[in-house]
DNA sequence: GTCTATATCCAGATAGAC
DNA sequence: GTCTATCTGGATATAGAC
């Protein structure tokens, strides 16, 4: 039995994985994505990976190790990103349309992504400060940046402004079915193609929402009386 | 064994509970709203409950039906008002507002039925198309209302208008841990009373991004000056 | 209605042969 | 590395006594 502890470690050092072990994690991030930790198996993940159940043993130790490193792959798949743009000093409307873009590009490619992570998380709060420091999540620094922009005549409260934008860019994935189903009658493509229409509909709708970067001195650009 | 089949069905005639079966439902709910149906054993209902494991079965058979009868109470705690709201033939900008009213308040109620229910629909979407019927919710209706809205510039369609809406009033609660953890530190309170704010915030912010109603010529009211 | 006892099954995990 | 066989625990569910 080889010695895989050192597997463990956030840094990916070099891309040791072999065949069965891509097919393996491929599984179970297809299933809990789909199900959940508890709603999943390691005999389904054996069933629909078609290997041998006890490899995955072999290859993980046990199931909680498994998931870990499903988890830990689809934080890693997106908030990188996320921090790296938060990271940048660019102009506030830079920032947000960078945002929406960024988040989004993200979320097409695994749409089932952000209902995983809400769920595992709501049922696991107490982990979350821990993740977001080894992930490099500081908010500190977006609230700082988004302090007191304008929103109309009223003012938004940073926190605000960066719910807002989560929501909008998140939520329409966390609702995928539901959002599927019932606005677009089931017609996945339709729906796709809406999510992509929202990069460039969202933009325009934060900037008038934030009263077009009064802080970055551009030039005024009232919401349209 | 008394028959017990006749309450399968979604509406309550009397309200026949014993106190057991409304202890048991409380403990059901709470632990469904966290955990989900597959993290949630019978016994930890029970022990929660504080009685025995088999009254569980012998209240509601098995733990499919306990969780079939959570599951709908999630739903009809708020899709009705949201559907009494979607049938009133109000002007967009009242019925944007009382939207907006109607899902916080019901959201601040039981904050965990958003990812609850989120996870519990993608784990099985295929439910989806016959809960709506069941619940009456015709999005066709809504969609009319709101054809083609201005936005600044651009037009919103009525679909994505729908999005937004729904985004930034429920996802707040369904990524509650993660918001609560990052931008509020952990504090409860003061994530309650943004929320609340929200209440009045939402209101000005989609008042923006419609134009203010020009469909339905309604005064000019602008977001309090 | 509520309990004890029990039946059945499946999950996770490991030992050991190949 | 991959398999078979096996252990252990926990889960749902029911029978039957009180």
């Amino acid at each position: 039995m080889p010695d895989r502890e050192a597997m463990t470690h956030l840094k990916k050092p070099p891309e040791n994985k072999t065949e069965t072990e891509k097919t393996i994690i491929a599984s179970a991030e297809k299933l809990f994505y789909l199900r959940g930790k508890a709603g999943t198996s390691m005999q389904d993940i054996a069933d629909d990976a078609g290997i041998n159940r006890t490899l995955l043993n072999y290859y993980f130790r046990t199931k909680d190790q498994l998931f870990e490193a499903v988890f830990r792959n689809a934080l890693s798949s997106f908030v990188p990103s996320l921090v790296e743009v938060m990271r940048s000093d660019q102009s506030l409307d830079a920032y947000v349309h960078q945002l929406i873009e960024t988040v989004i590009t993200a979320m097409l490619e695994k749409p089932q992504i952000p209902s995983f992570v809400l769920h595992e998380l709501s049922s696991n709060p107490q982990r979350m400060p821990q993740i977001m420091r080894e992930m490099g999540v500081d908010p500190g620094y977006a609230i700082e940046k988004m302090h007191g922009e304008g929103v109309g005549e009223v003012f938004l409260e940073p926190r605000q402004l960066i719910i807002n934008l989560l929501s909008l860019c998140v939520f329409p994935f966390a609702a995928r079915p539901v959002i599927v189903e019932i606005l677009y009658g089931g017609d996945q493509e339709a729906y796709v193609a809406a999510m992509e229409e929202r990069k460039i509909l969202l933009p325009a709708l934060v900037g008038q929402f934030i009263g077009m970067s009064k802080k970055q001195g551009n030039e005024q650009q009232p919401p349209t009386p």
